[in-house]
RNA sequence: GGAGAGAUGGCCGAGUGGUCGAAGGCGCUCCCCUGCUAAGGGAGUAUAGGCUCAAAAAGCUUAUCGAGGGUUCGAAUCCCUCUCUCUCCGCCA
C-alpha cells in the first residue's frame, strides 16, 4: 500500500511510475473522492466537535443540578445532520481504501523498465551447463523411468499438478530441504520458524495477496462448505512469506532486534488460475509443492543491503549443488505486486535448454509494512514502518528437477550431489537397485 | 464440544454513564539537589488522521480502552455479535 499523503501531495509523479509497471491509477476518479473526502470529514468534524462539547456542558450542568433541557434541544437538533456525515465520510473512505489496497508498489528507481519478461536485466551468470554426450531425457523421463515418481498415481488421488514421488526421489526431496534449512540457519544466521499453513484474510491483505489475487488461491472452512455461507475460514498458503511476515503485524519490534531473519519450510499452495496449459507436464508449476522461505525485517535504511544478501544465501544453495544459474533483475513490467525490486534466480535445465526460474527475491521496502502496520522503535523512540524481504531459498520441487535433469547419467541413473550424501544415508546415486 | 473468567497506554494496573486519552506504579527522557557504583525533588512521556500554513514550527480538531454493531445529548463503563487468552471437564495426534 502506497502512502496516501503522497497520492495527495506527489499525485503526477506516482501515476507516473505506477505507468512504467503498466498499472494505471484512476486518477479522474481518486481525485473527486479525495475532494469529497476533504469536505465531508471537515463538516464531520467540526460537528463532532459542537456536539463534543455541547456533550460537556450538559455534563456539567447536570452535576450543578441546573436544567439541560435547552442544550439536549440544540445537540438533537444537528445529530441527523451528523450521523447522515458520518455515513457518507465512511462509504468515502471504504471507496479510497479499495482503491489504494488494489495499488501495486512503487518500482525502485535502478529496476529497469520494461513491459514483460523480455525486459529483464541478466545481471550476473555462475557456472557452466555441462555437455552431454548422450541424449539427456527430461527430469519427468528420468524419474519415471525409475520408477519413483507418479503423475498417474497422484492424478488418482487429486488431479492434475499433483506429484507422488517414492522412495529415493523422496528422500531426495527431503535432503535438498535439510540441506537448505541447515545451511540458512547454521552458515547464513536465519532462525527456523514453523508456521501456520491455513492463514486468515487480515494476513493476505497484510502481504498483498488479498483482496487482489484471490483467484490464485485455495480456500478452506471448517467442516466443509456451506451452502449457506461461502465465506472462507482460511486459506492454504501461496508462499511461508505470508505467515512469516505476518509475524510482525500489528507490532513494534525493538530496534535492537533488528534485523530479523527467518527461514522456514513449508509446503505452498497455489491455484494457478490463468496458467492453463504452461508447463502441464512435470514438477515445475504443480498446485502444491515445498519451499524454502527467508524473510527479512528490516530497518529502512539496511533494506537494499539486506537484498543483496539474500539474493547471495539463495546463490550460495545453488553453488553448493554445483548447478549453474543466472541472476536476473526483474524490470518494472514483470515484478509483483508488493515488490519494489526483485532478483530471480533462474536455473540451468538441460532438458528445456534454458534458464527457468528457481528463487525470486524481493524487497517490498514498506508496502507490506503499511498495509500490515508492522514497525519498529527508531532512534528517536517513534514508530516506524519496517521494510520487509522475502525470497525463496528455494523452491525444493523445482531444485529436484534440476538436480535429476543435471545429474543424470547415460543408464539413467542420477548421482548425488556431493553436499546431500550426508542427508541420503550415504548413497552417491539414484539408480534401479537404489530405487526402493 | 460443555462450563466459567478475562482482554485498558512501552509494561503493570485502577476505573461500571459526564470536566476520562484515561488515576497510581514501573520504565524511559530532561532538569534540580546531592555527590558517586545509591537516594531524593520537579517536569515530560500513546497512536493514526483532518484542517489552517508555501513549508517548517505551531495551532485548532477528530478517532482510538480486543474487533464490529447498538442504546444515549454523552460509552472504557450498558446491550448484542465476533475474535483471542486463561481455568476446569470432554475428545484427540
Amino acid at each position: 500500500m502506497l502512502e496516501i499523503q503522497q497520492l495527495r501531495t506527489d499525485l503526477d509523479n506516482i501515476t507516473r511510475e505506477l505507468a512504467k509497471r503498466g498499472y494505471v491509477f484512476p486518477v479522474t476518479v481518486f481525485n473527486k473522492l479525495e475532494a469529497e473526502r476533504k469536505a465531508i470529514q471537515t463538516k464531520t468534524q467540526e460537528l463532532q466537535a459542537q456536539r463534543n462539547t455541547a456533550s460537556k456542558k450538559i455534563g456539567y450542568a447536570k452535576s450543578r443540578g441546573e436544567d439541560v433541557t435547552a442544550i439536549m434541544a440544540e445537540v438533537t437538533q444537528f445529530g441527523g445532520e451528523l450521523k447522515q456525515a458520518e455515513i457518507q465520510l465512511e462509504q468515502i473512505q471504504e471507496q479510497l481504501q479499495k482503491i489504494l489496497l488494489e495499488v501495486p508498489n512503487l518500482p525502485h528507481s535502478s529496476v529497469p523498465q520494461g513491459k514483460d519478461e523480455t525486459g529483464n536485466m541478466s545481471i550476473r551468470n555462475w557456472g557452466t551447463p555441462k555437455i552431454f554426450d548422450f541424449e539427456i531425457k527430461d527430469h519427468v523421463s528420468i524419474g519415471e523411468g525409475l520408477g519413483l515418481l507418479d503423475f498417474e498415481a497422484a492424478a488418482k488421488l487429486s488431479g492434475a499438478r499433483f506429484s507422488v514421488m517414492k522412495g529415493s526421489l523422496a528422500l531426495l526431496h527431503r535432503a535438498l530441504t535439510q540441506f537448505m534449512l541447515d545451511q540458512h540457519t547454521q552458515e547464513h544466521g536465519y532462525t527456523e520458524i514453523y508456521v501456520p499453513y491455513l492463514v486468515n484474510t487480515d494476513s493476505l491483505r497484510g502481504t498483498g495477496q488479498l483482496p487482489k489475487f484471490a483467484e490464485d488461491l485455495f480456500a478452506v472452512r471448517a467442516g466443509g462448505v456451506s451452502k449457506d455461507d461461502n465465506t472462507p475460514s482460511f486459506h492454504l498458503i501461496p508462499t511461508a512469506e505470508v505467515p512469516i511476515t505476518n509475524m510482525v503485524r500489528d507490532e513494534i519490534v525493538p530496534i535492537q532486534e533488528l534485523p530479523l531473519k527467518y527461514v522456514s519450510h513449508t509446503p505452498c499452495f497455489r491455484s494457478e488460475a490463468g496458467s492453463y496449459g504452461r508447463d502441464t507436464r512435470g514438477l515445475i508449476r504443480q498446485h502444491q509443492f515445498d519451499k524454502v522461505e527467508l524473510v527479512h525485517l528490516v530497518h529502512p535504511d539496511q533494506s537494499y543491503s539486506a537484498l543483496e544478501q539474500l539474493v547471495g544465501h539463495a546463490e550460495k544453495i545453488l553453488q553448493l549443488l554445483d548447478l549453474p544459474y543466472r541472476v536476473m533483475t526483474l524490470c518494472t513490467g514483470d515484478m509483483g505486486f508488493s515488490a519494489a525490486k526483485t532478483y530471480d534466480i533462474e536455473v540451468w535445465l538441460p532438458a528445456q535448454n534454458t534458464y527457468r526460474e528457481i528463487s525470486s527475491c524481493s524487497n517490498c521496502e514498506a508496502f507490506q509494512a503499511r498495509r500490515m502496520q508492522a514497525r519498529f522503535r527508531n532512534e528517536n523512540g517513534k514508530p516506524a514502518l519496517l521494510h520487509t524481504l522475502n525470497g525463496s531459498g528455494l523452491a525444493v520441487g523445482r531444485t529436484l528437477v534440476a538436480v535429476l535433469e543435471n545429474y543424470q547419467n547415460s543408464d539413467g541413473s542420477v548421482t548425488i550431489p556431493k553436499v546431500l550424501r550426508a542427508y541420503m544415508n550415504g548413497l552417491d546415486q539414484i539408480g534401479k537397485k537404489g530405487g526402493k
